[in-house]
RNA sequence: GGUCCCAUCGUCUAGCUUGGCCUAGGACGGAGCCCUCUCAAGGCUCAGACACGGGUUCAAAUCCCGUUGGGACCA
């Protein structure tokens, strides 16, 4: 009953995600999570979201919050869960004892200490520094006092893996060590609790990072000695800084909600993590009903892979430009409010904030920028930038901007083609370049030397607003 | 130290399974040019890689062996 055939047909997909509440949930995790979700999605399969909190003395319930809001943020749905493993204790301890009665276990009273002595005995003899197997053999029944429980690991043999990601990987039993897996005070251990976990729920294929390649020949003959079937194992590469280290925060930040708030997209921050280690071709976008489809463990890489934040940036720009505006506008809100802009944003519709995204969206490449550029557009006035004012908003300017101003006041509405042509020929008429006035009238409408083009600004603004801060500009430049 | 994994432009990668279509393709970043009312965006162009050494073969980025270099895990 152990299969290990890929798909094997007729039982359901399941597959899990089972990060430790560290706090926050991080970016390696969230691909970790990505891809078990696409296949899950793609199988029609079950998606598991468990919380590996045994070892984590302080897991609290904010953590677990962290991970299920990171999960929401990025929109990976769970269908089963979110299960904690301390809430299973008694699982644990009942296939434990299972294990020690079916001969498959035993106690140890060894001592850490003990332990250390004779380890650091055997390897300047040159020997191993696995556990002795002292009291392999002794036959204790739960002894009073500190005891541990120990899972006996084959001592010949192989153990193969055959990776969803990597292929065949062989390990000799002889390396195995008899791994503790009850501590003495009662908790299992992290290898023996993820297999009970595993089992337990059903779990297909167990796909993880990398760095538990070599915790699954130490799992699987516990499988096998609590007669459980294996799933299909699969190790994704990680996700390195750029100085090729273990992504960290001294690159930079890792958590996925930091991201959220650097004013990033959830859909271009899945698209760039899945590119990170998976690829279809020379495609670089993808929407989630495309990856849901084309996704394929024969196109996961199988080396480390570093993390590169521009390229991020540079797919959330793409997103923020072909997104429907709208939904930019959405999520534009609760930043503008952060902003201090509440009220401004309550006075005015969400069709005229998308107007906005659609002014400012080819030169943002965040939501953080994108608040920037598009602050100048809220309010009936425009705080002017010092030194754009005093450049563009001087007396020089005062005379050839009150003439622009009339000959707007002149056109009863407002026509972006017209307002342009009247544009063109007061330049052309007064023998200046184009930037000679644009500037002088970008400052007094925006405040700033940067802007989207004039006629979009003043389209968006209105008519009214337009004349209006125009002449403020007009104030200031004669004040000057 | 032991075991295991990995190795194509600075970075993400295509190609590797089933050798020839590869004078190695795309993307980010970089440089330059064009467009232009500013800032962007966009268009075009350029620089840039098969870690090294041996084999196998008419032919190797692709197969085999070794070396080196990274990484993970166990302690």
């Amino acid at each position: 009953m152990f299969h290990t055939s890929d798909g094997d047909a007729m039982s359901q997909v399941r597959v899990r995600f089972a990060p430790s509440p560290t706090g926050f949930l991080h970016i390696g995790g969230v691909r970790t999570a990505l891809f078990n979700w696409l296949f899950a999605r793609q199988q029609n399969g079950v998606f598991v979201l468990r919380i590996e909190d045994t070892d984590q003395s302080r897991s609290t319930d904010d953590s677990i919050q962290a991970i299920v809001d990171g999960m929401r943020w990025v929109k990976l749905d769970w269908d089963e869960g979110p299960f904690r493993q301390t809430e299973r204790m008694d699982l644990y301890r009942d296939h434990a004892v299972r294990l020690f009665e079916q001969g498959h276990a035993y106690w140890c009273v060894c001592t850490p200490e003990e332990l250390e002595t004779r380890r650091k005995d055997a390897e300047t003899k040159g020997g191993s520094p696995k556990y002795d197997g002292r009291c392999r053999n002794l036959g204790l029944t739960k002894p009073p006092g500190e005891a541990a429980l120990r899972f006996k690991a084959p001592q010949d043999g192989q153990t193969v893996v055959d990776d969803l990601i990597k292929g065949r990987v062989v390990f000799d039993n002889q390396i195995l060590d008899d791994l503790i897996i009850l501590r003495s005070n009662g908790y299992p251990t992290y290898n023996f609790s993820v297999v009970v976990d595993d089992a337990s729920m059903g779990i297909t294929h167990v796909v993880r990072g990398d760095d538990h390649l070599t915790n699954t020949p130490r799992q699987i003959p516990i499988f096998q000695a609590l007669g459980f079937p294996l799933p299909r194992f699969g190790h994704l590469p990680m996700i390195l800084g750029s100085d090729k280290a273990r992504l960290s925060k001294r690159h930079g930040a890792t958590s996925i909600m930091a991201y959220k708030e650097m004013g990033y997209l959830p859909d271009a921050m899945v698209n760039y993590l899945v590119r990170l280690g998976w690829s279809h071709g020379d495609q670089e976008r993808f929407s989630r009903e495309e990856l849901i489809e084309k996704f394929s463990w024969k196109n996961v890489q199988t080396s480390a892979a570093v993390f590169n934040p521009e390229k991020l940036l540079w797919l959330n720009a793409e997103y923020l430009k072909t997104s429907p505006p709208t939904e930019i506008a959405q999520a534009l809100v609760p930043l503008l409010e952060q902003a201090g802009l509440k009220d401004e944003v309550r006075a005015c519709s969400i069709e005229w904030i998308a107007q906005l995204v659609v002014l400012v969206k080819e030169r943002t490449k965040t939501l953080v920028e994108m608040v920037h550029w598009v602050t100048p557009y809220f309010g009936e006035v425009v705080v002017f930038d010092e030194e754009a004012a005093k450049k563009f908003l001087t007396s020089t300017h005062a005379a050839v901007l009150t003439k622009l101003v009339e000959r707007f006041e002149a056109l009863p509405t407002f026509s972006k083609h017209e307002w342009e042509e009247a544009f063109k020929k007061l330049v052309a008429e007064e023998g200046i370049k184009m930037g000679q006035l644009a500037q002088p009238v970008r400052v007094a409408l925006t405040g700033r030397t940067a802007s989207p083009g004039l006629f979009e600004v003043m389209e968006v603004l209105g008519r009214d607003r337009t004349l209006l801060r125009l002449r403020r500009g007009i104030e200031r430049a004669s004040r000057s």
